[in-house]
RNA sequence: GACCCCGUCGUCUAGGCUGGUCUAGGACACCGGGUUUUCAUCCCGGUAACACGGGUUCAAAUCCCGUCGGGGUCGCCA
């Protein structure tokens, strides 16, 4: 049997990180095995579904680099066959219509509660004869009152319960609509999902949905529980931890395929392995090295992760990334691809995100008009003066690129009876307004001889 | 509170099923050193963990029980 997965969201909100991970174990595990990866929208709550959040939830996948298989199936479409299945369970005597209104239920919850007593909601209790014609109804899966439901969990093992610990389960609610559990649980028989990979939030709604795929007579898929994510701190995490959006990780400049290294790695391991292609996690994903332990988010390893990514990528891309960056600041003037790849190939190993990488390299685009303080210090007097010198020798070379502007340099150097420290510190203030760049040489490059020459007399000029 | 799940460095984890090879390995972060024109990269080194208590055994991180801690769920939400 070829193996199905599916990502069932809620377009109620953006993918969150959680979301994103358990999208990924159900792509990465039928993508291992040459199966499927299904998309399933549940948006049965009307209120709280928004076409926008689809779109979004759709987008995040792409961006990450997982595709799906056919069209995402949307359950609001489907009323008529979680409307069948209910009319099915009712005939075959495995569930009954529940004439008590829910604000009754809710009072013998609550007095339950108060009394500290554990409150099931069984059939007995269920007001079975409608009070009068056309009373609205629930309709409620009638569960075992004895013995134990479980699973075998594919990352947790064996998972069971008291059937008496478990309450009817209302499958329809009064006004007629489907409850999640109905229309999960029959469409992931109507998609043939083979395999239910989900966040263990999910645990006890398993054990009653088991129950439910046998009233319908059908046979169960396999179940995964994967871990919850914490926060940094351990704890629940929480909205400042982490974004609330995955893409919101695109406009802080994270690479995708940091991002999926990292969520990968986060409850899953391959030996010793840190980095993974999207191709070896595919190779190597598997449910049962997945770990049962919730694990902490953390931002230092994605931020790691990410400047790995970054420092071996190609110019190119980072250019256009760069590109998309930049946009948002009005006051640069982005420079012509040919150059920007040139900033980024000598940029890239000292940036840990795309944006990190475009706003410490402004000054490729722009001429600095100050000086960082404790770069004036390098520009004594004698040092502006040996850059006067320097600009001539510059203005020498011919072929202005890295290797032939360092010989020059050097031969300047030898005669002038300098160190290149003292020559280029103060060079890197003059051309780049701070302390902080590349090798002196390749900003030279990068820069162009004409910006050059005039940065080092703008210098002069300023600090003369 | 009840039910279910989990518990190795600060964090992600290897090892646990098939006890000895674990004086517990790797990675992030942190600290120190080296390379270097700055920063970064890179290289080398260091600090740091089997939650606790019992038991089984010649031997336990590994098996069993208990305690404590964390999480999830207890909806006519999804």
């Amino acid at each position: 049997m070829s193996v199905v997965t599916r990502f069932a969201p809620s377009p109620t909100g953006p993918l969150h990180i959680g979301g994103a991970r358990t999208a990924l174990f159900n792509f990465l595990y039928a993508r291992g095995r040459g199966g499927k990866f299904l998309l399933r929208i549940e948006d049965t709550d009307r209120e709280r579904s928004k076409l926008e959040f689809e779109r979004e939830i759709l987008d995040s996948l792409a961006w990450l680099g997982m595709d799906w298989d056919g069209e995402p199936l949307k359950q609001s479409l489907r009323g008529e066959a979680y409307a069948a299945a209910a009319e099915k369970l009712l005939s075959t005597g495995k569930a009954y219509r529940d004439y008590t209104p829910p604000e009754e239920v809710e009072a013998l919850r609550q007095k339950a509660q108060e009394q500290k007593l554990p409150f099931r909601f069984r059939e007995e209790m269920a007001r079975k004869d409608p009070p009068k014609a056309g009373a609205p109804f629930a309709i409620r899966l009638r569960f075992p009152t004895e013995g134990v439901v479980g699973f075998d969990d594919l990352i947790l093992g064996r998972i069971e319960s008291q059937a008496k610990e478990l309450d009817d389960l209302v499958i329809v609610r009064s006004g007629g609509e489907p409850v999640f559990h109905l229309c999960n649980v029959v469409d992931d028989v109507f998609q043939g999902t083979t395999h239910v990979i989900r966040g263990s939030d999910h645990q006890t709604n398993t054990l009653k949905h088991v129950v439910l795929y046998e009233a319908l007579g059908a046979s169960a898929p396999k179940f995964a529980h994967i871990p919850l994510i914490a926060g940094p701190d351990g704890k629940k995490l929480s909205k400042r931890d982490a974004a609330r959006s995955a893409l919101e990780y695109k406009e802080q400049g994270y690479l995708p395929e940091a991002l999926v290294n990292f969520l990968a790695r986060l409850g899953w391991s391959h030996g010793d392995q840190e980095i993974f292609s999207m191709a070896e996690l595919i190779k190597h994903f598997d449910l049962g090295t997945v770990g049962k332990s919730m694990a902490a988010f953390n931002p230092d390893k994605l931020l790691w992760l990410n400047q790995t990514y970054i420092k071996n990528a190609d110019g190119k891309r980072l250019a256009e990334l760069m590109r998309e960056h930049l946009r948002h600041e009005p006051k640069i003037a982005v420079p012509a691809d040919e150059h920007l790849i040139k900033v980024a190939g000598i940029q890239k190993e000292r940036a840990r995100t795309i944006r990190e990488l475009s706003e410490s390299s402004w000054y490729f685009f722009m001429r600095p008009e100050q000086y960082e303080e404790k770069g004036k210090k390098f520009l004594t007097p004698e040092a502006l003066a040996s850059l006067g010198k320097y600009a001539k020798t510059l203005k020498g070379v011919s072929d202005f690129h890295a290797k032939p502007i360092e010989a020059a340099t050097q031969a300047f150097l030898t005669e002038s009876n300098l160190p290149l420290k003292d020559l280029a510190q103060p060079l890197r203030v003059a051309l780049t307004g701070g302390t902080v760049s590349p090798g002196i040489f390749e900003v030279l490059e990068v820069l162009g001889k004409d910006e050059a020459l005039a940065r080092i007399e703008q210098a002069g000029k300023i600090l003369g």
